[in-house]
DNA sequence: GAGTGAAACGGAGGAACCTCCGGTATCGGC
DNA sequence: GCCGATACCGGAGGTTCCTCCGTTTCACTC
């Protein structure tokens, strides 16, 4: 149903996301759309199709990082045990992340909250991963075995409400063992 | 240091007030701010001095009903048993609310990321609130003593991400399940 | 009640947002 | 190689945002 991208409309894509990473990164989040699109040697009219709204256009920029992320779960299972220790060091290095790369939490945000197919492709892989790790967490017994990922996920969103104060990391720390606590709630060990 | 305000502005203060919240609940949340100087009768920088910016009108409007909501913990305790149930209570009553009021999410997210005095007494009454709760099921073993209500706060804010979905109802629930469990954790009871 | 400094007002103006639609490039079929 | 349908492009323009600073008002003193 639907075709693939015509060339050009796949050439400015391309070059929009490439221009939007970079300059994202070296003039921060706030950076005019108008000024990407320009940069881009492109309308906004055509960057605003291909990204309905700037959250569309930064998840996107910052997809491969959220990727690796994700493709990392597997891996932590199997250095950390028991499993809910590898779900508190996965979601650590998650949050973290966002936390550097600022203006990327406002964009997991909205990835997180929106049930549409829109943002579906970063929201699936976090899902995912998560699942994996949750998963895990039930057969060794250290997690519950009644958690919906989606929740885990939705849950995890209140942690980019920190704002970047002072003690910032210490009180994501805290509210990760929260969560994990509730995780752990009712688990055979 | 603050010295009381001077007498024209607060009056433009409150007009901006009870025109905001009219406005708001009539027009949407996303009424022009111009549009509400306008109708207070006073320029749309008297109302950025006041309100830095649109959640801090939003907050400010619905201050009251925010202090209603605190002010019902004490009551939900003595009808509710064990505390933690009354949590459940409390947190679903309020999201719930900021739920219906579209537009109040925004604002209280805001309010809870921040550690800006700005918009400080809000939050502090949701601290207050959380706190009386929380030593409430410490005592009746409910609850586990050593959370700090200003994480819990912050850990509800997880909750406005979910968009308005069909079962909107029910993934804030489980959500406040797995986070009143993650408080149960550990608890004598 | 006139003077004075501090504080508040107002709205013009520049920046950014986002939509809309006439114009144009692309692609598959002939 | 040409053609028509289809999808894409672009940027003008209408909105909204928010700041900035010259002007006005207030509260306090003498």
């Amino acid at each position: 149903m639907t075709r693939p991208l015509r060339a050009d409309a796949l050439r400015n894509k391309e070059k929009l996301l490439t221009v939007a990473a970079t300059a994202f990164s070296e003039d921060g989040v706030d950076v005019p759309l108008e000024t990407i699109a320009a940069r881009a040697g492109v309308g906004v009219g055509t960057l605003y199709r291909h990204f309905p709204h700037r959250n569309a256009l930064i998840e996107a920029a910052y997809r491969h990082e959220v990727e690796r992320l994700c493709d990392a779960a597997p891996e932590l299972i199997s250095s950390c045990v028991p499993a809910s220790e590898a779900l508190r060091e996965w979601m650590h290095a998650f949050v973290h992340y966002a936390g550097t790369k600022k203006g990327m939490a406002d964009a997991l945000r909205s990835v997180v909250g929106s049930d549409t197919t829109l943002l579906g492709h970063t929201r699936s892989q976090i899902v995912a991963a998560l699942r994996v790790l949750l998963t895990a967490g039930a057969q060794d017994g250290s997690l519950r075995s009644d958690a919906d990922p989606e929740d885990v996920m939705r849950a995890m969103g209140g942690v980019w409400n920190v704002g970047p104060g002072p003690d910032w990391e210490d009180q994501v720390r805290r509210l990760l063992a929260l969560l994990i606590d509730g995780l752990r709630y009712g688990a055979p060990r």
